[in-house]
DNA sequence: CCAAATAAGATTATTTATATCCTATTTAGT
DNA sequence: ACTAAATAGGATATAAATAATCTTATTTGG
């Protein structure tokens, strides 16, 4: 239960790799997703995700690549994983999906928030830095 | 992320219904059922899943039924949830499956273990008894 | 022996995950 | 301007997991 999906797994492998190359490196997608071990039109979805948000920069065009949104200590691994999964969220009734709705007082779902906190509170205070290994 | 599937959100409502009956009273399975709005073919399922690991006792033939198979605070969330989710894994590296070997001193791998214990800690606090609201 | 139950295996439908492909767009360098 | 090198984005394909149902077997009380 409750595990990551490749997606997941390949979006940190990805964005870790990054992180441990020197500041303002672009990385060609090509060299990453080879440097990772995962299939490089999967990673480019990947990125593109990333790059919405924010947490990397794309640049086109020959000599393009990735670079690292901002500085990797000030990116958390709460906010790589829900960019490519979603809201942590054990249950629906946590993410305000209708459910619970069955029951008035669902004695559950303080259980689930209580997860949900736990979760997003142990990634929060993991950042690239950390897991750079720098 | 980390979602709950159908199945998991039905066992638990089935099993916390049978926490509310009175001790030893045999429920009906199609009672059940129509009690916490679940398909009975589909519960019918998850009981034969509890009854092998003894979380709930099955009478067959008629006046036949379920019964917890333990007390409600001997039988924990945990329990109940990993009978029909599988283990608590955020990620495979945890449970043994192989992955990790890919890099062979994974930094990420220290924060999947802290949330499978965090985790596997909240919900073997929370008791069927806690549940039920009795 | 019959009706009421659960047990168990097979099957089906739907959704999600895991990609891959193709075309468009951008950009540096000549 | 042209070309080659990149990423962007949409469409599509395949496989796996989820969600459920159906059918047949077995058990049991009356």
């Amino acid at each position: 239960m409750m595990e990551l999906t490749r997606k997941g797994e390949y979006a940190i492998r990805g964005i870790v790799y990054l992180a441990t190359q020197p500041a303002e490196q672009v990385c060609l997608l090509s060299d990453i997703a080879s440097a990772v071990d995962v299939p490089q039109t999967f990673l480019a979805k990947i990125f593109q995700q990333f790059s919405k948000i924010g947490l990397v920069r794309s640049y086109r065009g020959t000599g393009g690549g990735f670079v690292l949104g901002r500085s990797p200590d000030k990116i958390t691994l709460l906010e790589v994983v829900e960019a490519v999964e979603g809201p942590i969220a054990p249950n629906r009734c946590v993410t305000g999906e209708g459910e619970c709705s069955r029951d008035a007082d669902c004695t559950v779902h303080p259980v689930w928030v209580s997860v949900q906190n736990q979760v997003r509170d142990i990634l929060a205070r993991v950042t690239l830095l950390d897991l750079s290994g720098r």
